[in-house]
RNA sequence: CGGGGCGUGGCGCAGCCUGGUAGCGCGCACCGUUCGGGUCGGUGAGGUCCCGAGUUCGAAUCUCGGCGCCCCGACCA
């Protein structure tokens, strides 16, 4: 049912007052998405639809390394927290129930699967596993900005892998290195895969999916065959500091402004001890489990996309992320008879299992080419007067608002 | 958490300084008009002026307290 006449798409023409970033501003007047509180976000239909194929994206990529997709809770007890030292971080939520007893909100879900796999996992039979949930994350973050690019309440695909050793765990990294490439590849966002600092976590080696774009939040140093976040870069013994510039031996270093999309980090063994997930190997010794944790973000991976491709007129999708594959316009007065051809396109294209959004409202011609290059669907198609003289569609694609090659009418 | 700013119909704003019971644009409803780039005209609906206390005959406006939101920074497992 994508009849606009009946959609709720509340496009406004103003962005929000207070709104800086340009995937803010747009998503907002494009009716993808609304605000609720600080770091709140509600998903509308429209924007819902671009989140859902950036999950299906990931989910397909992450079966296809034999990823095993399952349902951990947002709400746990906080005791595995406290086994493993991560009650007290600020940015954790923690409540009690009506009993008293402690209960967190997840921030990520590292307890809850090593929790379970502790008491499932006995034997090194059982490895090595990769399991992955999309789920909702918490995070009572200092600071929620620029819309859906950072907020307390987002969900995340984290996948974690199980290993009996060192090696597996290499191995498991590779395969998310690969299913990660083609994942960002798929989404058509322009990326970089940088090492990035393995923080207070410890671990043995991490990478970030960047997407650059001017509101990101974190900096990338890039060269011809180097790119690391910045902070990592700053610490690289093979970089030296000139001034403002960064140079890798003599090759200066390019800075730039990027947003986290997704993170990958080699664990290895201290979240299985701490919650005791260990197995035993062929000759009945036990060790502990060597783990990965490797997460990405719809979310942001929808707002990187407005901010990369977005003109003056509004958000450019993807063709992967794209809410809808082809928005109809028609044009002419509500009986007319192209209007009535509008129609029959319409129910033509949704039979032959096109996703359309039809703009069938009583409203002028220019609004609806605005809301059109707003919305930012790849195609536009128009039908009108001038279709039923000429027997051919218009088509425009938005990126760069190119005349596409007219269709055929009949 | 440090610094700055802002809360007035759905959205964007004016009014506040200098107190007298709320206004503009867009949007919305209805009628007519128009139909290839946000048409035009008419009629109309819609507001606890963030909350509380105080000053005053009278508070959107002044005072105090609180809450919320945004931006910069710090933070970001």
């Amino acid at each position: 049912m994508t009849r606009l006449s009946s959609y709720l798409l509340p496009t406004e023409k103003q962005p929000p007052a207070d709104a800086e970033a340009v995937s803010h501003k747009l998503m907002v007047r494009a009716g993808l998405i609304r605000q609720m509180g600080a770091g709140m976000w509600t998903w509308l239909p429209a924007g819902w639809r671009v989140h859902q194929r950036a999950v299906q994206i990931i989910r397909e990529e992450m079966n296809a390394i034999g990823g095993q997709e399952m349902l951990m809770p947002v709400l746990q007890p906080a005791d595995v927290w406290r086994r493993t030292g991560r009650l007290d971080i600020d940015a954790l939520f923690k409540l009690t129930d009506r009993k008293g007893s402690e209960l967190v909100l997840a921030m990520t879900h590292e307890e809850a699967v090593t929790f379970h796999v502790a008491q499932l996992v006995r034997s090194y039979r059982d490895l090595p596993l990769i399991l992955y949930h999309f789920q909702v994350k918490e995070r009572d973050e200092p600071r929620p900005r620029a819309g859906v690019l950072r907020t307390r309440e987002f969900i995340m695909k984290d996948s974690y892998t199980f290993d009996r050793d060192q090696a597996g765990l290499e191995e498991r990294y590779e395969l998310h290195v690969g299913a990660y490439d083609r994942i960002m590849r798929r989404t058509g966002l322009r990326f970089y895969r940088v090492q990035s600092d393995v923080g207070m976590m410890g671990g043995l080696g991490a990478h970030e999916y960047m997407a650059p774009c001017p509101a990101g939040e974190d900096q990338v140093a890039l060269g011809s065959d180097y790119a690391a976040n910045l902070e990592v870069a700053e610490h690289d013994p093979d970089v030296r500091k000139v001034g403002d510039a960064y140079l890798l031996g003599s090759e200066p270093l390019t800075i730039a402004p990027a947003i986290e999309v997704g993170n990958i980090f080699m664990l290895g063994t201290r979240s299985s001890e701490a919650l005791g997930a260990r197995y035993l190997d062929e000759h009945g010794q036990e060790w502990p489990i060597w783990m990965g944790s490797y997460g990405i973000g719809p979310a942001r991976m929808a707002a990187a996309a407005v901010e990369q491709f977005a003109d003056e007129h509004g958000i450019c999708w993807p063709k992967s992320l794209a809410p809808f594959a082809v928005h109809l316009v028609a044009i002419g007065a509500e009986s007319s008879p192209e209007r009535a051809a509008a129609e029959t396109l319409y129910e033509t294209l949704r039979s032959g299992g096109v996703e359309v959004l039809y703009d069938d409202r009583e409203a002028g011609p220019g609004e609806k080419f605005a809301d059109a290059e707003l919305l930012g669907c790849p195609v536009r198609l128009t039908v009108g007067r001038r279709s039923l003289e000429s027997g051919e569609i218009e088509v425009q694609l938005r990126r760069g608002r190119r005349a596409g090659p007219a269709l055929s009418l009949s």
